[in-house]
DNA sequence: CATATTTGACCAAC
DNA sequence: GTTGGTCAAATATG
């Protein structure tokens, strides 16, 4: 464990513009919120603009927040933000099921890695390298995602990730069992990215998807074999470019992730937009690698897009600060 | 053959 | 004790 956490003058540039810009948005989204807002018993055009407003900076400081957040994480594992969960947006419990208290934490096994048993093995894989203790910490959102009626009813096992599932569970007083998948590569790349899927008591068509970890995998899906590409079994109307991308790149993709993109959108809808939500943007990690492009239009819909489902204590982060100015 | 899923057992945390 | 998360052997799939 050593202390590489020490941060490149890009990151800490990036970082501190990052920073600003959160500061501002918070700013303005303050002075937004104390407008008076006259109740006036007719709605003039205005109220309806100042909402906009109010949405849009949330929805600003809310991209601001995760994206600063999941930055945290990647990049300096060491820190945590908010180890905690129950910052999990309660969401939509229409059915009034209070559920797990979202304390969904992973059972750090004390051999954890290796062989649990004793399969050998062998441990001459030093990849694995990975704190259990520190799972719990792993940053983690959810979503509610819709299936379609016509795609069947399948789980919405569409990210751009790949998943292989480890194990399925009956949650108690859930109708349906949760389904537990992990990140396909976490053994050939040491990527510990997984997420749950539940079902919805209430509602069947809504899936309950909640991830934790980032992706440190480059998910690159080229197919040395140049003959018909061997896809598993997701479809293949997708077609990423799968850009595999140097750390001296990564400026270089926030750039273009940061930028105003429309895509993934409705067409060409002049709506400024972050990211979307965690799962459909790509993202590296700092010194890791990759990262690429992609606007897949889901084929379900994110049920709760504007709700921001990783809550942050909105107090300033003063471990970014002390990164960069150390 | 390799790779993915199923499923009971195991374990940590209540 | 129960519950939720993970492991891993058995099984399925290609």
């Amino acid at each position: 464990m050593e202390g590489k956490d020490l941060l490149s003058w890009e990151q800490k540039t990036l970082l501190s513009e990052l920073i600003n810009g959160f500061e501002a948005a918070k700013k303005l989204q303050a002075r937004i919120g104390e407008a008076p807002s006259p109740s006036s018993s007719f709605l003039s055009p205005a109220t309806a603009v100042a909402e906009t407003n109010e949405i849009l900076v949330k929805q600003i400081v809310s991209s601001y927040e995760r994206f600063l957040l999941l930055l945290n994480w990647s990049s300096s594992p060491t820190v945590q933000l908010i180890p905690t969960p129950a910052t999990v947006v309660p969401v939509a419990n229409s059915g009034s099921v209070p559920e797990s208290p979202a304390s969904i934490n992973g059972s750090p096994r004390s051999e954890e890695f290796a062989d649990g048993g004793g399969s050998s093995e062998s441990h001459h894989r030093q990849d694995y390298i990975f704190n259990p203790k520190k799972r719990k910490m792993l940053p983690k959102w959810s979503e509610k995602v819709r299936i379609s009626p016509e795609r069947g009813l399948e789980g919405p096992q569409d990210d751009v990730f790949s998943w292989r599932k480890y194990g399925q569970k009956d949650i108690l007083g859930a109708k349906f069992p949760r389904s537990y998948y992990r990140c396909t590569h976490r053994s050939t790349q040491n990527c510990w990215a997984t997420k749950q899927v539940q079902r919805s008591d209430s509602d069947a068509t809504v899936f309950e998807v909640t991830y934790r970890g980032t992706h440190t995998c480059s998910q690159v899906i080229t197919p040395p074999p140049p003959p018909a590409s061997p896809e598993k079994k997701q479809e293949d109307t997708r077609v990423r470019p799968a850009i595999t991308q140097k750390p001296k790149d990564l400026l270089e993709s926030l750039k273009s992730n940061l930028t105003v993109r429309t895509d993934g959108l409705d067409d060409g809808k002049d709506v400024f937009s972050f990211p979307d939500t965690p799962p459909f943007y790509n993202y590296g990690t700092i010194n890791g690698d990759f990262g690429h492009v992609e606007s897949s239009t889901p084929i379900f819909d994110v049920v709760d897009w504007f709700n921001p489902m990783v809550e942050i204590d909105t107090t300033f982060p003063t471990f970014l600060n002390e990164s960069i100015y150390y």
